[in-house]
DNA sequence: CTGAAAGCGCTAACAT
DNA sequence: ATGTTAGCGCTTTCAG
């Protein structure tokens, strides 16, 4: 009654367990006879196929890639660009026979867990398991970076499971998936500069983890902990434009742009164009503008970043940056293949394009 | 130079392979002392705790809960709905130590599978393994059902893998999450029968999966093979609406029901109300009715249905009846548990609450 | 409280 | 082409 084994099928075809695995891996030589004989065994025993925990075991292989999320950004799933790259990622996997198992990132450096409360009872038995350091796989996915002194990292690191970076900071040892957005937002800058926008304002990706939102005083600008977020400021300077007020949002989120395009609107010397590091973002800012009674692109230019499909705005399409988000999974899959056959993964950055929309005209 | 074992450890620490796995499990007496010891040889030998595949293969566990994306909805992940639900549930068994693996749909039976070319070359080998088939699982996860008939359920069933299903059709042995659709449909009927709508169209999710959208006639009509689109459909009528029209979309996001209001506000006899199955759907309702120049709810009464957050109306509150997301989450999360106990989980159907917002007014 | 021994189910060398 | 033999690393009886 129990589950059949393949030794049980290999018996009941007469042949050895060894012959019986190769008529189901096929990763060697077996004659067309037996392995059908093998086969018709197992159906007759209802045998569903080699159990993947003693492959895994014996293979020291589980087929597993664990894919860390919220590194920085904290409800990956809210956010588009992170939902549209992990669904890249899974498909291009699957292909590889190669499963993708979501670690959900552990409390950080960033946030310290809660102070322990004095126990008296049990002993210091494991609290909460954390996936990163107890589960099988073979190859960790860092989406959207975090920070090397993570929790997480170095448990992996202590494993000694490779980690693939997409977009994070560069760690050393990591392959990294990243795009040219420095360059990508030169380009939005040049734009904006040659329609003639001077007083520009940045709605920018959280700096670090703390999760604070608002405008950024000099203070706030020199601590910004994400290259992502610098690099992307720091583009729109060499395209020329210097933004006159920086507002960092907690999250990439639609919800967010709309606060931040709000107060940016209705403060004092209303700039002419907003940049914002994200399609969502953006998309927010278009909203407080309408709700303002503000037309776009007549009394503000709003220029996006990513390239996602936005369909909240109506006819309105979004001048933007398109990232090649299925390429850059893709990418991934090509990394995760060659670290599994022993070899070291390159690097790779891939350009960005610009796409002028109808969210930006010349100041009036 | 190799990953150290426990028996390194043991050894190290002087003591037997046995008291080193229980100062880590921590599931059996042990001294503390003894347990610093072998904690302490650890640390030395830079050992980054018991390897999972063997506990894995020891224990019968793999502590892997597997979703099943996309059955019917294609990508899930595009899906607001699917993408909270599965949200909730991720954290939910990361209490438990249980990590998500992703389960991209295989082919189906609803597309069945490219005709197979005569082979000339290698011996049938597994064309795409299919992650159903052969990763390691303890319980699976059906989100937002399938058919019974599917590739991956048979799959799951042959070995003997509990599935739990998502608002899924009942499948014979399987506890079910769900929520009361029916009698949440009956009051939003209720709602605009009592406002005075008698001409209202519904737009609704995907009949079956062969993603077929627009107006769908009496014979179309007749074949809704998901329960979940017929209940919201006879729930609407027990609430006193009988919808003029039908559109059925490919898929619930808010351009499909930008397209869906678009055509249905084009024709003749303009409906006064439409009702659509999900909040992206209505979402798009209302960017297509703006979009035509009507005003929502002046011109035309819009209802959705999940009561997740849509930022990208601005001040617009969707009517809409929500369902509680995170709570199937978390039951899910209870479900598991107990098939891992080895009880029986029973099937829990979660109430709905009508929420009106400011997108329904009596018609003109 | 600790140790000895067995074996989870499979695959990979090696021998035939 | 097939069989034999050895474990992969761990947990779990069962004795002591």
């Amino acid at each position: 009654m129990a589950r059949p084994t393949l030794a049980d099928v290999a018996r009941s075809a007469g042949v050895s367990v060894s012959t019986a695995s190769l008529a189901f891996s096929g990763a060697g030589p077996i004659a067309e006879p037996t392995r059908e004989r093998v086969l018709a065994a197992a159906a007759e025993l209802d045998y569903a196929g080699p159990n993947p925990l003693g492959r895994q075991l014996r293979s020291g292989r589980s087929g597993i890639v664990g894919v860390l999320l919220g590194g920085v950004l904290g409800r990956s799933f809210r956010e588009p660009v992170a939902v549209q790259t992990l669904d890249g990622l899974v498909s291009t996997l699957a292909e590889l026979g190669l499963g993708v198992l979501l670690l959900p990132a552990g409390r950080g450096t960033g946030a310290p867990p809660p102070p322990t409360e004095t126990r008296t009872d049990a002993p210091a038995a494991a609290a909460v398991p954390n996936l990163a350091a107890t589960a099988a796989m073979d190859v960790a996915v860092l989406l959207w970076g975090a920070n090397p002194a993570d929790e997480d990292l170095i448990a992996l690191s202590r494993r000694d499971v490779p980690v693939i970076n997409v977009e994070g900071p560069a760690i050393a040892g990591n392959a990294t998936v990243s795009i040219n957005d420095r360059d990508g937002f030169a380009q939005l800058g040049a734009h904006l500069a040659s329609l003639g926008h001077t007083r520009v304002a940045a709605v920018t990706l959280p700096f670090d983890r703390s999760r604070t939102s608002g405008i950024a005083d000099a203070e706030r600008l020199g601590q910004i902990k994400l290259d992502i977020v610098r690099r992307r400021l720091e583009g729109l300077r060499e395209g020329g434009v210097d933004p006159v007020t920086v507002y960092e949002v907690a999250y990439s989120q639609v919800e967010q742009g709309v606060e931040a395009g709000k107060t940016l609107l209705s403060g004092p010397d209303r700039p002419t164009a907003i940049v914002a590091q994200s399609d969502a973002l953006a998309a927010g800012v278009v909203i407080a503008a309408r709700e303002l009674g503000l037309d776009v692109p007549g009394d503000l230019s709003v220029t996006g970043f990513d390239g996602i499909d936005l369909p909240w705005l109506g006819e309105t399409v979004l001048t933007t940056v398109v990232q090649p988000l299925a390429e850059k999974g893709a990418a991934v899959g090509r990394m995760v293949e060659a670290l599994l056959a022993g070899s070291e993964p390159e690097s790779v950055t891939f350009d960005v394009e610009l796409r002028i929309g109808t969210t930006t005209a010349p100041p009036r």
